[in-house]
DNA sequence: CTAGGGTTAG
C-alpha cells in the first residue's frame, strides 16, 4: 500500500460518521496494515482510534471478530462504546453467548450500560434462546432506567418470542402500548407465526394501525411455513408494494412446500420484471430445481449466478451442490463444493449425501475422512449420509466401523435412521442374520420400516422362512399399509407359494377396500402389483 | 463525537 493510500484509509477510518468509517477497508489485511502504521506513529494510545479499530473489526462485514477481541483485550479500560461494539459483534457471530459474558465484564468494571447495549444483548439471547439471561437483562432495563426505549422493548419482545414465551412478549407489548411501532407489531406477527399460531398472528396483522412491506412479508412467511400457501399467495397479490424480500419469501414458500414449478415460475416472473433477485431467492430457486431433478434449469441458474456476479456464499454453494448431486451431476457437485471458500457442516453433509445417492460410497467415505482432518465436526446427519453411502455400495466392514466411530468416538446417540441404514447395509449384502442381531440388540423399539427393510432383504436373497415370519408380523403391525401386503405377497410369490399369496391378497383387498371405499378392485389390484 | 430493532435461504 502506498503511503497516500494509507493516509486516505486512516482518514476514512477516523471519519466522524461510523457508517463512513465502516467502508474504510475491503478486508482485514488492510486494517492490519493501517494498525501497524497507527502503532509506529504513536496514535495507538488515542482512545478514539482504538474505538474505531475495534468497531471496524467487530461490526464491519469485512471485519474479523477474533482480531477485534484481541485488540479489545489489550486495552486496560475499554470504554462503553468498545463494549457495545464487541457485544454487537458477538451478537451477529456464531458465539452470541459471548456478548452476555462481555456484559458481565462491563458490570464488573463499574460501567453503566446504555440504550445501545441492550438491543444486541437481547438479539444474542434470541438467537440462542437464552431465556434466563434474557429475563435478568429485562430486570436490568428498569434498574438502569432505559425501559421505555422502543428499540430495547422491541428486541425484548423478539427475545421472548424466540424463547417461546408468547404470553410475556404480548404482555410487554401491552405494557408499552404508548411507544410500540410497526416493528413491535411485526415482531408479534413473526413470533406467533413461528409458534404455529398463525391465526393469532393474522389477528395482530389485521389490527395493526400501520403496516409496511416487512409486516406483509412476515405474515406471508407465517402462512407459507404452515403450508397455507393459498393464503400466502393472496397476501402477496394484495400487498401494495412488494420488496425483493416479498418475492423471495413467496418463492421460498413455494419451494419449501414442494410446489417447485410455481417457485420457478415466480422466480422467472421476478427476473422478467427486471428485479434483481437476492440470495435467498436464488437459493430457493436452485432448491426447487434440486427437488424437481431439473438439471437444465439448475445449470441455467448456476450460469446466471456467475454471469450476474452473485457471491456464492455457503448457503447458495450448498444449494448448488445439492442440486447437482440430486440431478446426478456428481462431478459438477464436487467442483462447486471444492470451489466454495467457506463450508459448514451442512455443505459437507450435502456433498457426502450426493456421493451416497450416486453410488459413490468409497468417495463418500474418503470425503468423510477428509472432513475429520480439515472440516467441521460431523453431526448425526453426517453419519446418516455416510452410512447410506456404505449400504448403497455394499461397504459392510466400513459401515460397521463408521457406526462404531459415531457411538464410541463422537458420542452420538443413534436415531432410528441410523439403525435403518445399518439394517439396510446388512440386508442388501445378504447378511440377514447380522441384520436381525442388530435389530434385536437395539435399545429402542424397532420402527416398522426397519422390519420392512429386513423383509425386503429376505425377498432379494431368498430367505423365505424368515421373510414369511417377519412379513406376517409386519402386516399385523401395520394392517393399513398397503406396501406391507405387497411385500409379503412377493415373498410368497418368490417361494412359489401361490395359495398363501392369494390369501394375503384377499386379506389386503378386504381391509384396503373397507378403509378406502372409493377404490375399485382394479385399482386395488394395481396397488398390490406396483407397491 | 460516533451506533440499534421486525421479513426471505441450503
Amino acid at each position: 500500500m502506498v503511503s497516500g493510500n494509507l493516509a486516505r484509509k486512516l482518514a476514512l477510518l477516523l471519519h466522524p460518521s461510523l457508517s463512513q468509517s465502516l467502508t474504510a477497508f475491503s478486508n482485514i489485511a488492510e486494517l492490519k496494515q493501517v494498525h501497524a502504521h497507527i502503532i509506529t506513529s504513536g496514535l495507538a494510545h488515542d482512545i478514539f482510534t482504538n474505538i474505531r479499530l475495534i468497531a471496524f473489526a467487530a461490526i464491519s462485514e469485512s471485519g474479523d471478530l477474533h482480531y477485534a477481541k484481541s485488540l479489545f483485550d489489550h486495552i486496560e479500560h475499554p470504554t462503553l462504546f468498545m463494549y457495545n461494539s464487541m457485544i454487537r459483534g458477538f451478537s451477529q457471530s456464531n458465539r452470541p453467548h459471548e456478548s452476555v459474558k462481555l456484559y458481565t465484564r462491563l458490570l464488573n468494571a463499574q460501567i453503566s450500560p446504555d440504550k445501545f447495549t441492550f438491543p444486541f444483548l437481547f438479539r444474542s439471547c434470541s438467537i440462542s434462546s437464552l431465556l434466563v439471561p434474557g429475563q435478568q437483562l429485562h430486570a436490568h432495563i428498569s434498574k438502569f432506567g432505559i425501559d421505555s426505549d422502543v428499540f430495547v422493548v422491541n428486541n425484548m419482545i423478539s427475545m421472548y418470542c424466540s424463547c417461546g414465551e408468547l404470553g410475556n412478549a404480548w404482555k410487554l407489548f401491552e405494557e408499552n402500548r404508548r411507544i410500540v411501532d410497526v416493528v413491535s407489531w411485526t415482531a408479534l406477527v413473526t413470533g406467533y407465526s413461528n409458534s404455529g399460531r398463525v391465526d393469532v398472528a393474522r389477528q395482530f396483522f389485521d389490527n395493526m394501525p400501520f403496516r409496511n412491506s416487512v409486516s406483509w412479508n412476515a405474515m406471508i412467511a407465517g402462512y407459507a411455513q404452515r403450508g397455507k400457501i393459498v393464503e400466502a399467495r393472496k397476501l402477496f397479490d394484495d400487498m401494495p408494494e412488494r420488496s425483493v424480500a416479498s418475492w423471495s419469501t413467496m418463492i421460498s414458500g413455494y419451494s419449501q412446500c414442494g410446489m417447485c414449478s410455481e417457485a420457478l415460475d415466480l422466480f422467472g416472473e421476478m427476473v422478467g420484471f427486471g428485479i434483481r433477485p437476492n440470495e435467498p431467492a436464488l437459493v430457493s430457486a436452485v432448491s426447487a430445481c434440486a427437488q424437481l431433478r431439473a438439471l437444465e434449469q439448475g445449470v441455467w441458474l448456476h450460469g446466471y449466478v456467475e454471469e450476474q456476479r452473485f457471491e456464492v456464499n455457503v448457503t447458495l454453494g450448498t444449494a448448488l451442490v445439492d442440486m447437482y448431486g440430486k440431478c446426478g451431476s456428481i462431478d459438477k457437485a464436487f467442483q462447486v463444493f471444492n470451489e466454495m471458500p467457506e463450508k459448514n457442516v451442512l455443505s459437507w453433509n450435502t456433498m457426502i449425501a450426493g456421493l451416497a445417492l450416486n453410488g459413490c460410497g468409497k468417495q463418500a467415505l474418503t470425503l468423510f475422512w477428509r472432513m475429520q482432518v480439515m472440516g467441521p465436526a460431523p453431526n448425526d446427519i453426517t453419519f446418516i449420509n455416510v452410512l447410506t453411502g456404505c449400504s448403497h455400495s455394499g461397504l459392510v466392514v466400513e459401515g460397521r466401523h463408521v457406526f462404531y466411530l459415531m457411538t464410541q468416538e463422537f458420542k452420538i446417540i443413534p436415531q432410528l435412521e441410523h439403525y435403518g441404514c445399518m439394517v439396510d447395509l446388512f440386508g442388501r449384502a445378504g447378511l440377514i442374520k447380522e441384520a436381525l442381531d442388530f435389530v434385536n440388540d437395539m435399545p429402542v423399539q424397532p420402527h416398522p420400516a426397519l422390519w420392512g427393510a429386513l423383509v425386503g432383504a429376505c425377498r432379494i436373497h431368498g430367505n423365505v422362512e424368515l421373510g414369511e415370519e417377519l412379513g406376517k408380523h409386519l402386516v399385523e403391525l401395520e394392517p393399513h399399509h398397503s406396501g406391507r401386503y405387497a411385500l409379503l405377497s412377493n415373498i410368497f410369490a418368490a417361494a412359489k407359494k401361490w395359495d398363501d399369496m392369494a390369501v394375503v391378497r384377499k386379506l389386503f383387498k378386504e381391509r384396503w377396500v373397507l378403509k378406502n371405499p372409493g377404490n375399485s378392485v382394479v385399482e386395488t389390484r394395481s396397488q398390490v402389483a406396483t407397491n
